[in-house]
DNA sequence: AGAAGTACCGGAAGGGCTTCCGCTTAATTT
DNA sequence: AAATTAAGCGGAAGCCCTTCCGGTACTTCT
């Protein structure tokens, strides 16, 4: 059923593809900030050939990490289904703050998204993840019922933006403290409070 | 007292600064990602000493809208000093969405502190600010006891990187009620709630 | 006024991202 | 096997930010 209008891919534009997927994950692991060019001289390419098999240099990165953005995607639905929603949502953030140190793919793919570049194909997964997750906690009366998932999206980016150093580790989990307190619902005032 | 060290500073130095800061102004306003060189050519100056003047892109703006950072700081202490706690953070919240979203400074700002670079002079007194919101709330038990002021500094920074469009105001304002709710003390819970 | 000293200027140059387009060559047709 | 066609290639070129340094021209001293 796949439709493939008039030619196959010519098998050097796989296999060039392919290589410089290969690179560019060496070159990405060794140096987070290694340059289009670089990458593409180690791939044996020209950069007209790289730029042609990813147009940007976030969407090269998106695509690299591909599979990990995946698999904590998927990650939520599991733990939407077997952990109370709090506890899910806390511990997705954390997988989330987790990835986004050590690879930086997630962050791309949002800032990607917020700002307007690349389609929908790898954000709109993520957000419906988050969505899950919000869900059920507001079915179980957690988490307040009116919540957008691409606010919380927004408001886990910060996560990644916290400067490296010894204690961002802390600062993470505060941060994430303050985000999951905000998301929560809020019991009801006694009555007769000050207004 | 102030350290003249050897000589003055040049009159031309001086006048081109001028000059650099009244161009950069405007062809800032008109396009927020005017290039440094399109800066200089309009000062009638070389890349260089626009360089020499300001050693960095966020530092020209910064400088620029110096100003208008101090006007938002200042209103901070005001604030705090005149209207109940969480009604001054929610004020001021508000009125770095706006700026932010207008101006960019402030995103310059945050964005240059968090990514090491910039001295302190400009992040430290926008830090100092919110501490005082925050104690201020801390004191009259609205707000949490143990806030640290750059984590909410940084929770602010989603505010300007809202994707614009029609609904922007309406995301800042859910935002920040998202923001606001996590930083607020939690009322005990009601004795003999499920744990 | 003239000379000396140096703060400051200007723009070439290096490195980056991305676009463009003439040429190559794999895939297909005859 | 030869011819045809267009997918794919490569790298020059455009624009950006920033650095560097030889030359210029303010200031100051005599």
């Amino acid at each position: 059923m796949t439709a493939s209008s008039s030619r196959a891919r010519r098998t050097d534009a796989l296999s060039n593809r392919a290589r410089i997927l290969a690179v560019a994950g060496d070159a990405f692991a060794a140096s987070s900030n290694t340059s289009m060019t670089t990458i593409a001289k180690q791939a044996g390419v020209g950069v007209g050939t790289l730029y042609r098999h990813f147009p940007t240099r976030e969407a090269l990165i998106v695509e690299l990490y591909h599979h990990e953005i995946q698999k904590v995607i998927d990650l939520a639905h599991t733990l939407a289904a077997e952990l109370p929603p709090l506890d899910a949502l806390r511990r997705w953030f954390e997988e989330v703050a987790h990835y986004g140190k050590l690879k930086y793919g997630f962050s791309e793919v949002i800032h990607a998204a917020t700002n307007g570049g690349l389609d929908d194909k790898n954000y709109e997964p993520f957000v419906r993840a988050i969505a899950v997750l919000l869900d059920a906690g507001a079915a179980s009366g957690d988490l307040k019922r009116d919540l957008d998932a691409e606010d919380v999206l927004l408001q886990l980016s910060v996560l990644w933006r916290i400067p490296p150093g010894e204690d961002a580790a802390t600062r993470a989990t505060r941060l994430l403290n303050l985000i999951l307190d905000g998301l929560r619902a809020r019991p009801a005032p006694p009555p007769g409070s000050p207004g």
